[in-house]
DNA sequence: TAGTATCTTTTACACGCGTAAAAATAAGCG
DNA sequence: CGCTTATTTTTACGCGTGTAAAAGATACTA
């Protein structure tokens, strides 16, 4: 299978290929944006021709002077979350399904990382913007900047007390809070709560769906501090350390803990087994019992295998394209933002 | 802190920056590339002009009509993996310290969109594009042409019997896992090797010097015969149900083994537990070893806690930046592609 | 076949900014 | 203060493409 050196042509400019073809540049640039919009005779001449040159339109060019860019932005609050990364697979699925390009920007945790990302955003003049915010720390006043100039849509996270006019696409955390309670309450002991520390609004969220489904069900809710220190992005091992530090003093060592997200509960269950608090195999019941919230991809891998709740990613991907493309069409921007909020399904699989 | 609603003055052009402050476009065209560019008064008019507006260059205009862009393009082949996104944000982190802006393309493991990826960096005109190749599913065709056309450095996996001229960064396997050989050979039981599918070369590097070390230490390579079926992206679930079904049948349950990667261990490991291979707690020696390569954020999460050598995704980030921008500031193409590749280090933990 | 409606292509201009060359200003010097 | 040189600013043009308006081609009717 020696390849065929057959080096193309290289044609630098759109003129440039007009002109070999013999037709004028902008019946190519028409060609180029919708074939259909060219004669069939044009069509053939020029399709034959591309099959023998090697070119590729300048991307600024074709940009530059247009009502739409056929960019989607997505502000990602981080990358070293495969919860985020399933998100954003799914996202680009659904905007590239629909022509359009997904230009991604992470902030990694930095909020002025997040500023720069919103100005490459206006810069680029995206038709439309999804962020997931990094939360509490964001710069409300770039964001801010940012809605008033492109379509945004929240997903994953908010803004509980501003952007009110925004799209948000999350999960019902009532909802899949409530199942895992539920859950974990019929099935053995109530849970407590380990939340994260109180970086985005699920985080929030997630603890009053808690505290509020521990009311209905009649038990006292218990929610476990935050440790101290500045606990960042590596929530396995914050929950880890606080986790490790309690079950070493004997607290919580018999209880079944609810974390806010996977991560959380992989760092607990790790801390859990330190100490041996799962009694696999002994027959007894065990002592101790973790769930998660997410099912995050690795959640079935660690052991014992995370008991959780899914996040329909999937789903909120493709809304999250949906409402963008939405506003993009028709430019509607109400005063109320639409919340399109997707339950989650249980997962039970050992470690509750 | 009711912010106060200083919304400043909308400016859309440079022209009209301009004209407002009152020196000519060019002038300030200097001032954004490179303040010192222009006199100390000039520069203080137009930094206190910039202080009550709100101008974004348009970044379309500004990366057009210039040698060089200041982009450098980052191909991934999926997000979906810790290992791959502690890389991106290493190469981030230094692109963005030499004012580069990263430009990032998943390929989502598909050879179409990597070759779109591909286009989309020549297309964007990147001053050089740094490529995790999908392996061998990757079209060489493809990034033949990208690497005709601009800088470009492989990094983590790359073409051993092509693109001989190209630079390349990555782990250097021989060391990395003669370490982890010698290691479990002097600890126990000898190795035996379980690779991943034949995507990239990775994998064949690794698993031929896991034989090689074998012969140096005088033991007998065994390799596990891949599992059939397409595995696809997801080595955890690939691992796990090639080994659970090894295991069923009582293969391999008393061996060390080695995975070509944490994320096949992790899916190992799985496995493992629920066939109860290792027996903590009970005194005795546990059955079975299982060990990784990469130290995978989450390797030391699981249970047992995995015993691995790390990559050093940062240092490789690094000197993937370095190698590219040396390309660009003097633009050598060599014959010869100069190869950087990075010692791992021993993360003894529990697994093994 | 002339005339009109329709479809296609081309001409001509615009987009927002970079940059080389020309002009203006400032600095140095006797 | 006039002249030369160094520095800064401005003028003028170009980048590669999109797109509205004008021109041309085609089809259809009477």
């Amino acid at each position: 299978m020696h390849p065929v050196n057959t080096k193309k042509k290289k044609i630098r400019t759109m003129e440039e290929l007009a002109s070999t073809i013999g037709i004028s540049r902008p019946t190519l640039s028409r060609y180029f944006q919708d074939p259909e919009s060219v004669s069939l005779s044009s069509r053939n001449r020029i399709e034959a021709a591309l099959e023998k040159v090697d070119y590729v339109p300048n991307f600024f060019a074709t940009k530059m002077n247009r009502k739409s860019t056929g960019l989607i932005g997505v502000i990602v609050p981080y990358l070293n979350d495969l919860f985020i990364t399933k998100l954003l697979e799914s996202i680009e699925e659904f905007a590239l399904k629909s022509d359009y390009m997904v230009i991604t920007q992470s902030a990694h945790g930095d909020p002025e990382l997040e500023a720069r990302a919103v100005q490459n955003m206006m810069s680029m003049s995206a038709d439309g913007v999804i962020v997931a915010p990094i939360g509490q720390a964001s710069s409300l006043e770039s964001i801010e900047r940012l809605k008033d100039e492109l379509p945004i849509v929240f997903v994953d996270s908010r803004f509980p007390d501003n952007f009110h006019d925004v799209d948000y696409i999350g999960t019902n955390n009532k909802q899949s809070i409530a199942l895992i309670v539920d859950y974990l309450h019929r099935s053995g002991d109530s849970p407590i709560f380990l939340g994260m520390p109180p970086m985005n609004s699920n985080s929030l969220e997630r603890e009053l769906a808690y505290t509020s489904r521990a009311h209905e069900l009649g038990f006292k809710p218990e929610i476990i501090p935050v440790g101290v220190g500045t606990p960042g992005w590596e929530f396995e091992e914050y929950a880890y350390q606080l986790m490790d530090d309690h079950f070493s003093k004997g607290a919580y060592i018999d209880r079944t803990i609810l974390c806010a997200n996977d991560r959380l509960a992989i760092g607990a269950i790790r801390a859990a087994n330190r100490h041996k608090l799962f009694s696999h195999g002994s027959g007894d019941n065990p002592l101790c019992r973790i769930a998660g919230h997410d099912d995050h991809p690795l959640s079935a891998f660690v052991s014992p295998a995370l008991t959780t709740v899914s996040q329909n990613t999937t789903g909120m991907g493709k809304a999250a394209v949906e409402q963008i493309l939405n506003q993009i069409v028709h430019g509607k921007r109400e005063d109320q933002g639409r919340l399109r909020t997707f339950d989650a399904e249980l997962k039970v699989r050992e470690s509750a």
